[in-house]
DNA sequence: TCAATATGATTTCGAGTAGCAATCATGGTC
DNA sequence: GACCATGATTGCTACTCGAAATCATATTGA
């Protein structure tokens, strides 16, 4: 595969509006990790949230991540709770700080500035950049981190009628509506 | 202005891409900041290879830019040479040892991730970044570091037939054709 | 049963980076 | 020639990262 000119120049522009979010994002007194942290734990369903997800979905280490939890949960971004059936594993939790910080997001304003230089192709756009990173996944061979419902073990309307009428058929889990749109550590695609 | 869903996908993606590509530049020994110095400095022509050149186009500081380039020139990517006309200003020249790393650079991959996301809509996909960069450049007052050729001071075979046709208005200097493809600190697009 | 091993998380340590403010050097102005 | 502006660097402090060591809790298998 070569890239073509048009590639590398937004090759070029994805890195530099990154850098201008992740710029204006350190004002806020969090720095770009923790912000990816806050924004993963927002997403991610409840199996997902835990310091070795946030870990592989930030392609960054344990020791690391565990650091950017205790500087988040310091200045009371995130709770972290030893889960009730594994002691050694931890469950985090945004706190009402977080959803707040949240709403004012620098990434907001990079979507905003997208969909003023779109000029109403965004779905193309999204779709561009969405294959362009199950061509980086591909390459790396990590994981996707994409919604519960696109997964192979997903099981939709397993209980049909109750609270949680979705199921997982690899966690052996119930799932609710928002959970099966909640991004999951185990999501695998379906098989072509 | 409100971001659409498809808008926030997309700036989550970018966000995304861009982490995959600052983690794998890591492992080569440079920093990003290292990098985005270099590539920079590749695309920049000879009035804007600066310190301050570089700080502004990163949205960083002076003083974080010239430890950034202490580093480079200590591993050998980058000459520093203080300018001729002016005795404060620094001109910066990239090593062939910086020319072959470039040719290596995570970037690449990323275009060509993207060339296979955007299945022929390539054109496109960078049109809408390019449009989303402008869009943020107006929003925080920055510089654009655009194309020198499309900066209202160009002025186009003012000296025609010569080794240097072209002519910036601005610097009072002429310009090569590659001069004119390079980026440029100066660099305003034309008026409305 | 209980050692050996695997796994999740944290801590320690060292290298490096960031921003801010102070400083140095040079250029331009009045 | 005093004064201020500008380009660059440096001292300082705080913080971040990754690698390796450590701790605690499962899990496995003899």
């Amino acid at each position: 595969m070569v890239a073509s000119l048009d590639a590398l120049e937004a090759a070029r522009l994805v890195e530099r509006l990154a850098r201008l979010v992740r710029m204006r994002a350190l004002k806020g007194g969090l720095n770009p990790a923790q912000w990816e942290a806050l924004r993963y734990l927002a997403r991610a369903n409840r199996f997902s949230r835990t310091p070795a997800a946030i870990a592989e979905y930030l392609a960054s280490t344990r020791g690391t991540v565990s650091r950017t939890l205790a500087s988040l949960e310091e200045k009371g971004y995130v709770a972290r709770r030893a889960d009730s059936e594994d002691g050694r594993s931890v469950n985090l939790a945004l706190t009402r700080k977080a959803m707040d910080a949240l709403k004012r997001d620098p990434l907001l304003t990079l979507a905003e500035d997208l969909e003023a230089g779109a000029r109403g192709r965004m779905g193309d756009m999204a779709a561009g950049l969405k294959g362009a990173l199950k061509a980086a996944i591909a390459r790396n061979g990590t994981r996707a981190f994409d919604a519960c419902f696109s997964c192979r073990h997903f099981r939709k309307d397993a209980h049909a009628g109750a609270a949680m009428p979705h199921h997982c058929g690899l966690l052996d889990a119930p799932l609710s509506d928002s959970d099966s749109r909640a991004i999951c550590v185990e999501q695998e695609p379906m098989r072509a």
